[in-house]
DNA sequence: TAAAAACTAGACTATTTGGTCAGGTTTATT
DNA sequence: AATAAACCTGACCAAATAGTCTAGTTTTTA
């Protein structure tokens, strides 16, 4: 789709609620839900505000039809992982995966982190349910490596919460990064950056990097 | 001053003031500055809302003002570290000092990460001056330490990104972390979670975590 | 080809918001 | 005790904002 051949296939409808997602994306990334303006969505957009209010019925349903689509962006391979398969290629690749996401759309993970940071008023059904299993499934599955001495002792809580908070840093963070840098992440710094983050992880963990992240 | 009695000694402006900064840095936090409302700011502190502008001349002077508290906040003894001193003492220590910072005051923790993700509209100088200072000295005694093999060859920019966003995590996605959790971190959890991050930290870097923080 | 549906867009409304104003009260100073 | 300074506060203003309305144009469908 992102090419314009793409585009040109796509109806005036589905091409403009694009439009009008990847601007707003952008604003309540920059802005958060409240400090957005309609007027700054549209004309990120092209489009006339009303245009904007025409395909989505108000400023919360295109906010919330967005961060539905951005909780989407954290399913991943981890989610299908078993006792029986190995913990560092398995956490390697989550590490490498959530670093792919920051790298592709840190718009998405910014608004993420604005609503936690908000209070996350907009996910209380995604917590108790999705959200909780999902993290009841992985901490069984991180215990069950630890007894079976695939994995030194930790608590497999902080060990996700770790993952995330440095994977989701070099997204939501990006503008101190890339000031203490003096230069914007390329995607071989990602590349650079993923493992050396899979190697602290792994190596914190008594963990051996997988040769394809070395 | 947290005590009631030296609340007693302070001029009624200088109360007020007070006042009025922990409940903007509160709502802030929760709001971001363009969602926190004046009205709401007052309304918390228990004043008048002409009164906040009484004592701050606008909404913008108040973010400031606040701001700036915090950007001192991030001073720590790792400031001072020289090639000398030992990296797993002043790593562990850093890591503690943040920790700890995340735990006493997690709204000043949200606010600075706000500010990060809305484009630090407001931290041009700082980042251009004392931050970019303050880095280039301590990735300089990081390298040192590399060079003198007491450290593991890592990137130093890296490691500290990396202990930025685990322990800045704690405070920032508190509301994650405590619904996953199904209860708040008490003193003894972040002492805990303390511990489990010094200890990923200083072993994936190949340093042996100081016997006080096992 | 005609009608229906989708799309467009400027004008407008009601509400919210940051900040000002004017006059009052309380506290501090002389 | 009188005056100055600090403090207080409801009413008000101008600007900004989300969303509605209405009538037009373009595209799709029958």
């Amino acid at each position: 789709m992102s090419a314009s051949m793409n585009y040109k296939e796509l109806s005036i409808g589905e091409l403009n609620r694009n439009k009008i997602l990847n601007a707003a994306e952008k604003e309540f990334a920059l802005h958060g839900f409240k400090g957005a303006r309609v007027q700054a969505i549209a004309d990120r957009a092209q489009l006339p505000k009303t245009n904007v209010l025409y395909y989505f019925k108000s400023k919360e349903s295109l906010y919330l039809a967005l961060l539905e689509d951005i909780l989407r962006l954290w399913n991943s391979r981890f989610d299908e992982a078993t006792v029986g398969d190995d913990p560092a290629e398995v956490l390697a690749h989550y590490i490498a995966d959530k670093m792919e996401i920051s790298r592709c759309r840190p718009d998405a993970s910014k608004m993420f982190a604005l609503e936690i940071i908000n209070g996350a008023p907009n996910l209380n059904e995604f917590f108790k349910d999705q959200h909780a299993s999902w993290m009841a499934g992985r901490v069984d599955v991180i215990k069950q490596w630890i007894d079976q001495g695939k994995l030194a002792a930790t608590d497999p809580h902080y060990l996700l919460f770790n993952i995330w908070a440095t994977s989701q840093h070099y997204a939501d963070f990006s503008v101190q990064i890339n000031e203490l840098r003096g230069k914007p992440m390329t995607q071989s710094d990602f590349a650079e950056a993923t493992n050396n983050l899979i190697k602290l992880i792994l190596t914190g963990c008594g963990l051996t990097v997988p040769s394809k992240f070395e």
